[in-house]
DNA sequence: TCTATCCGTAACCAGTATAGTTTCAGATCA
DNA sequence: TGATCTGAAACTATACTGGTTACGGATAGA
């Protein structure tokens, strides 16, 4: 299956706050996380091999092994997690180059690329002010409110 | 050819920023229109269709007939072209429902829901602040700094 | 040293979305 | 009546996501 849309930094998120939660003695496998997640493990490595690549996670191969994080969940923003799974821009330009003949034409990329950028922006600079800490902090919540 | 990202938002954008350039008694032909943007008119109709269902523009069929805008300018937000091509969520979820029997796996949505949303909240108020009329003009100052 | 476990990665496949293309019915105007 | 333009359907090529299988290599423990 793959209804398509990229759903890596749902799934890196949900990656980080299980480890978030675990203890440092006590790693999880990519097996576990994917019984967690819903998913298979190899779709959970190629994941964590991105958080690993940007220093989030470290794995260790073996008997008892598995991953833990790198560093503390309050100091791992949802950017940082956002920029690990390599998103590319949120809005896009045109596929082919519009008509160079044309005043509009010409010059709407370059526009677009400003306009656009100073939305993705504001966008990053919301995700910055969110943390793996706080999204298990709020998970828990979640877990006293009575159930709908 | 397709390339693959969705490019409705720029193309509507161009679009509208080349009617807005137009006089009132002088509408734009979708076959006009594709040679600007650089692509296929029923493209560019399929687009016009859901700016058109939006209120932004109108077309006349027949000779002399073509596309114009319904409203200033000046009063087209990027966020109603936007909500126009009714473009997705920015940021997936999981595709498959997470696992239930797992406190972070039953409560992990919900939670990026809440947090996804306040950034695209922040992404939607910086495109509510940005007007096609503003696009145009960018545009034309773009001819005036000399060619790097 | 041998074996069980777990990572890391490649290869292949299925499902889906974008947009290019062709085609034609219907509206409008001269 | 005929030229022009919209509106929409149908089909296609391309590319992306993630599911699946497979296997080499590292590690720990018996």
């Amino acid at each position: 299956m793959a209804t398509t849309r990229d759903t890596r930094l749902a799934v890196a998120v949900h990656i980080l706050t299980l480890l978030a939660q675990q203890s440092e003695e006590d790693p999880l496998t990519s097996e576990y996380i994917a019984g967690s997640v819903n998913t298979n493990p190899v779709f959970i490595r190629r994941v964590l091999g991105l958080l690993s690549r940007a220093g989030l996670v470290a794995s260790q191969p073996g008997v008892g092994g598995g991953w833990r994080l790198q560093r503390d969940a309050a100091s791992i923003s949802l950017l940082d997690v956002y920029e690990a799974v390599g998103a590319g821009p949120l809005l896009a330009l045109h596929h082919r180059q519009p008509n160079p003949d044309c005043l509009i034409g010409r010059n709407i990329q370059r526009t677009l690329l400003h306009y656009f950028g100073e939305a993705e922006v504001a966008f990053k600079q919301m995700l910055a002010r969110q943390t793996i800490a706080q999204v298990l902090e709020r998970a828990r919540e979640g877990e006293l409110s009575p159930p709908a």
